[in-house]
DNA sequence: GGATGTGAATAGGTTCACAGCG
DNA sequence: CGCTGTGAACCTATTCACATCC
């Protein structure tokens, strides 16, 4: 989202940014209880700030991450350069020689620290990038804790209570799912 | 997938490892073209035969990734490790300190060699892991050079020909929707 | 005229439910 | 009996189409 001077703008000019259907943008506009005047459009700066009442919670959520390998560094580092609403404020990690410092801005605690840091710091939303066998483990800890939101990278489905809102990342699936969908094309432009 | 001395499953089984309905499994494997017999089930080793043909090439695909930063590497290091399928072969970047070397097993190149490589390596899929201003860009050279299937991390929506698939996977907005279905669970159990 | 908001139609994908078979 | 394969019902999400307003 940016701001280049522009006041207004229309469902169709936001379509087109977002690669998706005029429809679509109104419709989800609905949903957030905006209303665009038919003459002007959407006023931009209203219709941000309506976005954000809806998606946000009003007080910033911390965030914790639990496996500091290369996969967690390189997410901390991501999300430690732009600040947001989201702060990713403790990182865990089994491995004594990782533990107790500050990797790119965020703070390492061994695991046993988990239950307490989690309470202090009233995380509700965890990023699991530890491997694969200790996943589910770790996905249990958390929700033991009190978080209520997972994303995982590992590549194993974690079975958690229904309350638990799992979004799992796999990085060979989606590579896998891209090598499929391209020799799908491939073929059909061939025939076409 | 794991071989743990199983011959048969039945659909029910992998309907609860995988998190889905049995009737998923079943109308997924229709799709599969693998059929099971109603006493034994499936038999497991030819199911899984039945589903890497339908999934993968005959021929192993080689893969590119573009821009070596800390999310580029930690990729990089994962695929490394596991070799499968696909094989990340060559890897770009504009900085010269980070080309013409080995980064965890893979060789990186110049931007400038990108549609060289890529021509006589035959990607076909490639991972666009560079700051958000150069995604687009990327993206064009790595299409002109053949590309077909592209994975993007990359916080952007790209633009790409109708016959290029493009997979987006995106840290921020996962990481927020993970907070607000959060929070939205924590909500329903609250007064339910 | 051109854009919005929204009911109605449509498409896509999931679940139901049952015939058939070992 | 219990399981598979699959037509049919169902449900969600997208798109169409049009009344409405500036």
């Amino acid at each position: 989202v940016k701001t280049e001077g522009i006041r207004s703008i229309y469902s169709h000019q936001i379509a087109v940014r977002a690669g998706v259907s005029p429809a679509q943008v109104r419709r989800d506009l609905m949903a957030v209880g905006y209303s665009g005047s038919p003459n002007r459009g959407y006023e931009a700066s209203e219709l941000l700030h309506s976005i954000e009442d809806f998606l946000y919670d009003p007080v910033g959520q911390n965030v914790a991450l639990v496996g500091i390998g290369n996969l967690g560094r390189a997410i901390l580092a991501f999300f430690s350069s732009r600040r947001r609403r989201l702060n990713v404020v403790a990182a865990f990690d089994t491995d004594p020689a990782k533990v107790n410092q500050v990797v790119h801005g965020c703070r390492s605690y061994p695991m046993h620290e988990l239950p307490r840091v989690i309470h202090e710091q009233d995380i509700r939303v965890a990023i699991i990038t530890v491997p694969a066998d200790a996943a589910q483990g770790v996905a249990e800890q958390l929700v033991e804790a009190g978080v209520r939101g997972l994303l995982n990278f590992a590549p194993v489905t974690l079975r958690c209570a229904a309350q638990v809102y799992v979004e799992h990342m796999d990085l060979s699936v989606s590579l896998e799912k891209v090598a499929f969908f391209a020799r799908r094309r491939l073929a059909e432009g061939r025939k076409a």
